[in-house]
DNA sequence: GTCTATAATTAGATAGAC
DNA sequence: GTCTATCTAATTATAGAC
């Protein structure tokens, strides 16, 4: 691994060397934080993910904080851009709520790191929750929300949502263990991405594909 | 905090005094594991929070590991005795379904750290995870199970609707922060209770108050 | 930019006094 | 049974050599 060269573009520059070990970081770091949550993570072991040193780690990133901090955003990042062309490409009937929805549970398979920084970060009021609601979770919450119905508050469509979706995912290896169907199997996935979109969104009662309600402005609205 | 006494029944006893000791320091080990996770929590802050010392914490419970299971053992028992009424209660009638799982959310609303219990142990497969598969997760996931229809494995109503039903209690902070809501609010554990219940069980479609698929030996079985 | 070494805290577990 | 003190190991953050 050099990290200078006479010869640039036949190794890496230091920007690119630079670019390239943060990276590693914090793809260790999301692995870290997904596994052991912030408290239980340490800076050696992520290091050691990323095939650096401890020292190196403090160096690109000041503080812990501010690594969880970057991990955070390069983890939402990659969902916002996996789920960005839904809302434009999502009618107003049924069945394209459904695949909707099915997208939302076959990102948490995924990527169950998201399930788990939300509820590591969410149990309580502390510098890591602030950050992920004045960061990343309005444009997911409004993602979600756009789905509801009735006048019940969409807090409850979108926690139910968010935890059927992704619990199965989250405690993969337990899930196992426990009952022997394996989430990490293609099928399992688009079982559960079926199943909870059925679940949300069921046939209407007429069975037609009609608009959700509120979806778009009603004839009196 | 006298530790013996020359007048028996004026103050505790030894015995007493332990058992007492014990059970604020697993209260307390419930609280912190539930927070801040397995290895973010510190038996100092445990021993803080129990109003007493970190040896003691040690003289107790010989490792963390030995704590942790006292007090998965207080936090899951204390589910099976609270829901203990639930299967005998529980006719086969929808409504009555409806019952055990507005029942399961209340419980989940009182009690979050048994989300946050099994997601912390659940994500992988070490020693915890190991130890709830193997004592208390059995009997809450056939708890579940029984309300299972069709050919789909039980698991995928097992964690959709556990999901559904305590993600809202484990990440209460930030729901308070991201929509308003406060998860604390018995209006809204009540709203959610049959939210989560009618989508889990909706009206039959002919109206009926028939019984779920499975639930009862069927003509031909 | 990276590695090694180290400083200053904090961790879990143990021993001794009461 | 409880508290205080202590030991060893592990933590984050920093400094120096290359």
């Amino acid at each position: 691994m050099a990290t200078t060269s006479a010869y640039p573009g036949r190794v890496a520059t230091r920007a690119e060397q630079r670019a390239n070990t943060r990276a590693r970081i914090v793809e260790a770091a999301i692995e870290a934080f997904a596994e052991h949550g912030y408290g239980g993570s340490s800076t050696r072991d992520i290091a050691a993910r990323a095939n650096t040193s401890q020292g190196l780690v403090s160096y690109h990133f000041d503080t812990k904080a501010e690594l969880w901090r970057a991990a955070a955003d390069h983890l939402f990042g990659d969902v916002a851009e996996s789920l960005r062309t839904e809302p434009e490409r999502v009618g107003a009937g049924r069945e394209a709520a459904r695949e909707s929805i099915r997208a939302f549970v076959r990102l948490n398979a995924r990527r169950p790191a998201l399930f788990h920084f939300l509820v590591d970060a969410g149990r309580h009021d502390d510098d890591r929750m602030r950050y992920l609601v004045e960061t990343h979770l309005p444009r997911r919450f409004a993602g979600v929300a756009r789905l509801s119905e009735g006048d019940l508050d969409p807090a409850h469509l979108y926690y139910a949502l968010a935890g059927a979706s992704s619990l199965l995912f989250g405690v993969a290896a337990e899930c196992r263990s426990l009952t022997g169907v394996d989430p990490a199997d293609d099928d399992v996935v688009e079982r559960h991405a079926d199943y909870v979109a059925r679940l949300f969104v069921p046939d209407a009662a007429d069975g037609s594909d009609a608009p959700l309600a509120g979806d778009e402005p009603s004839v009196d609205g």
